[in-house]
DNA sequence: AGGTTATATAACGAATTTGTTATATGAAAG
DNA sequence: CTTTCATATAACAAATTCGTTATATAACCT
């Protein structure tokens, strides 16, 4: 059981056609912060904030591997299960720039 | 299948605490729009946008009834699937005012 | 050490959100 | 017809969001 104020900052979060983008991409697994800056028409800071948000409403976890870091959905929030239910009713998107999979390393 | 813009339209409007907290007194069945003012601690114009935001989104029908307008969930709307479903898992909310099931009518 | 790559933060502006008060509309009641 | 009650809209201010560019930090490479 949410809630009212936690579970509305967190639809809040996910509110956004950018962030929601992120997820999405992030259900199949692990996903290096650069490839989002490849993904997305927007600058690495704009990127970097919309992480930074995801992360503090507890959704991502991050994995330093070098000068990577690779996030992840937090499995372990207590909003994992609806994040991934919306994730699944949410249809792929294709980027409109070239798009790794995931960075080199 | 929600696409993206879609998806995350509906999810901003839901992540506001007072359209969420409607939302989950409309859970119960029909509302009055007066009943809302009475619930909640911001003006009457505020109240009436927040509804016009929830039923722009397509989650709401009205039927009018002398002076009063009845809100309730629109069940035909793509949504509401994920809004039922984000509505069973929210707590009740205790209003701060006092707060009639419904208005007179 | 100095240069390059990946990521984060700071500072700022434009657009959006959310409240307010004042006013308009629509229906009911005297 | 004028008043009253319920609701909507307009105009505006404060706060937030979301982008930008410039700069800082952290790790790696030579």
């Amino acid at each position: 059981m949410y809630a009212v104020e936690e579970l509305s900052k967190v639809l809040k979060v996910l509110g956004d056609p950018t962030r929601l983008t992120m997820l999405k991409q992030m259900e199949a697994g692990e996903q290096c912060a650069c490839s989002f800056v490849d993904c997305f028409d927007i600058s690495q800071p704009a990127i970097s904030r919309h992480l930074k948000m995801l992360r503090q409403a507890g959704l991502l976890l991050e994995r330093r591997d070098k000068q990577w870091i690779h996030y992840r959905l937090n499995e372990t929030s207590p909003f994992y299960p609806l994040v991934t239910d919306l994730l699944a009713n949410l249809e792929t998107v294709e980027p409109s720039c070239d798009c790794e999979p995931d960075c080199a390393m």
